[in-house]
RNA sequence: GGCGACAUAGCCAAGUGGUAAGGCAGUGGUCUGCAAAACCGCGAUCCGCGGGUUCGAAUCCCGCUGUCGCCUCCA
């Protein structure tokens, strides 16, 4: 059973073949840090991360690289509004990313290159694109890429070079022999920050930084290329063109684009204003919840979000969580048992037959959903001891393949477990005496707190909800 | 205007030729002193609308309507 996944590139879902056996090299655009992320961006770095997870568990060394575009025309204006280094506020916002992405249990890229530490190898790209007649210095000290001296331009977004607008308009201060071309180097204006070059002090322009990255963290040809449908055009419709007319080579075997995370019937963005920051998100949800956000529909389509959908996501958690309550009964083996490891075998198998076929994390959960079920099945039926647990142990590594995490709120490490312990104990003994309205009464005050009781066979067991949002 | 997606039950959503996964919500039941949780049962005779191809279509083709994305920075 292979593989398969869409290629945006064909139009078409095929097998995959790595380059080389048995090791995937992904390289996945990263934001431009100029303000707070949002969990758009958060959602692209997820979809990625199911992506490293499950080539990784299925036995591919994954090479992980995602960048950070740290020069950047919005970069420099905002610095300059607030006063100040535009590196420094770069540098600032991509570190808080970071440790957001950690926050959301997001495996850490095999590297992180970045437009101002990568310099040199941007220069001698777009010198090698120069030798090769395919970008061409002008007198204002810009460099260009020559959009139609590329036969093939516009090959992974289908766009006819003819039909394009933009084709109709030079900005101003441009220097260009063509409409179309667009710049891999910018000379310096005064009061931005500036980097020497053949052409004189300047700064790449956007996709160059992609394409010299790639091709210094990986290789000329790479399995995968990845980010958001946002930037099929033109942001890698230029890194083809620039890297293939460098190499040769054709880039990436296989283009992947994550649909957009839409709020309120539109893509969230910047530069809409409609966002949710990483940062809101995670003070009132857990990472686990936004990961199950995503993984919940196909990583193509948008992706709806309401304060609905969150709430709906929440308790799609509590059921899987539901299945890791530990045993109650004492039997070790029989039908229950037997039942149960069947179940477990097919999951093992459905997961994969489902994580195959385009990464469908959808179809993958709705596995999980059916083990699930025979684990609380099987333990109202008295199952414990190691079928048991091997059940449990399935859905948790199942489920950490997709990146969940599955952990409950640290309940014993509440402070106020002691007091909520004794509060039970007193309640037993008002049941034990059948005095209901004082035990419910415990209860239901209980439960305003956020402290959830409820009576098992075997005693009361709790929950701690809303004691504390730091938990998460 | 050009290019590209999408439209499935109250909500989210999988399913790209063989007769509709899963979750949430709702509802009936088992269990419970009650409740909660868990478990069992119930929900689209139908997949935006209209044609067509086919023995057979949510799935393919044409048209229409609607939504979204890109064409300028964007995950």
């Amino acid at each position: 059973m292979a593989l398969m996944i869409y290629n945006t590139l064909t139009r078409q879902t095929a097998p995959f073949e790595p380059l080389k056996p048995g090791e995937v090299s992904i390289y996945v655009c990263g934001p431009t840090v100029y303000a707070d992320s949002h969990i758009g961006h958060a959602m692209s770095a997820l979809v990625f991360d199911v992506v490293r997870r499950y080539f990784e568990w299925s036995g591919y060394r994954v090479r992980h690289v995602m960048n950070f575009t740290d020069v950047d025309d919005k970069i420099i204006r905002r610095a300059n509004e607030q006063g100040r280094d535009p590196m420094e506020l770069a540098d600032s916002y991509a570190t808080t990313f970071l440790e957001q992405l950690a926050a959301l249990n997001i495996l850490p890229a095999t590297a992180y290159p970045r437009v101002s530490t990568t310099m040199p190898q941007i220069v001698a790209f777009i010198e090698g694109l120069i030798v090769k007649e395919a970008a061409y210095p002008a007198p204002n000290g810009d460099v260009y890429f020559s959009v139609r001296g590329d036969a093939d331009y516009g090959k992974l977004s289908r766009r006819d070079i003819d039909d394009m607008r933009s084709g109709s308009r030079i900005a101003p201060g441009e220097d260009k022999d063509d409409p179309l071309d667009f710049a891999l180097w910018k000379a310096a204006k005064p009061g931005e920050p500036a980097w020497d070059s053949p052409w004189g002090k300047g700064r790449p322009g956007w996709h160059i930084e992609c394409s010299a990255m790639s091709l210094h963290e990986l290789d000329a040809q790479i399995d995968i290329h990845g980010g958001g449908n946002d930037l099929i055009f033109p942001h890698h419709e230029n890194e083809i063109a620039q890297t293939e007319s460098l190499t040769g080579q054709s880039f990436a075997q296989v283009w992947m684009h994550n649909g957009m995370l839409q709020l309120a019937g539109e893509k969230m963005s910047k530069s809409l204003g409609n966002l949710v920051t990483i940062e809101e998100f995670l003070q009132h949800h857990s990472a686990d919840v936004l990961r199950m956000l995503v993984l919940t529909s196909s990583y193509r389509a948008p992706l709806t979000y309401t304060a609905d959908v969150v709430a709906d996501t929440e308790r799609k958690i509590e059921r899987l969580m539901s299945a890791l309550r530990p045993a109650t009964g004492g039997l070790a083996e029989g039908a229950a048992a037997d039942s149960l490891s069947v179940v477990v075998a097919k999951t093992r198998a459905a997961f994969r037959v489902a994580m195959d076929d385009d990464f469908n994390s959808a179809a993958a959960l709705a596995t999980l959903f059916e083990l699930v079920r025979a684990i609380n099945t099987s333990r109202d039926a008295g199952l414990s001891g190691a079928t048991f647990e091997a059940g449990q142990a399935t859905l948790r590594e199942l489920a950490a393949v997709l990146g969940l995490r599955l952990e409950g709120a640290p309940v014993s490490q509440t402070a106020a477990a002691p007091f909520i312990e004794l509060l039970i104990e007193l309640r037993a003994d008002l049941r034990l005496a059948k005095q209901w309205a004082l035990a419910d009464s415990v209860r239901n005050k209980l439960a305003a707190l956020g402290v959830t009781l409820e009576d098992g066979p075997n005693g009361t067991t709790y929950e701690v909800k809303k004691l504390t949002n730091q938990a998460e």
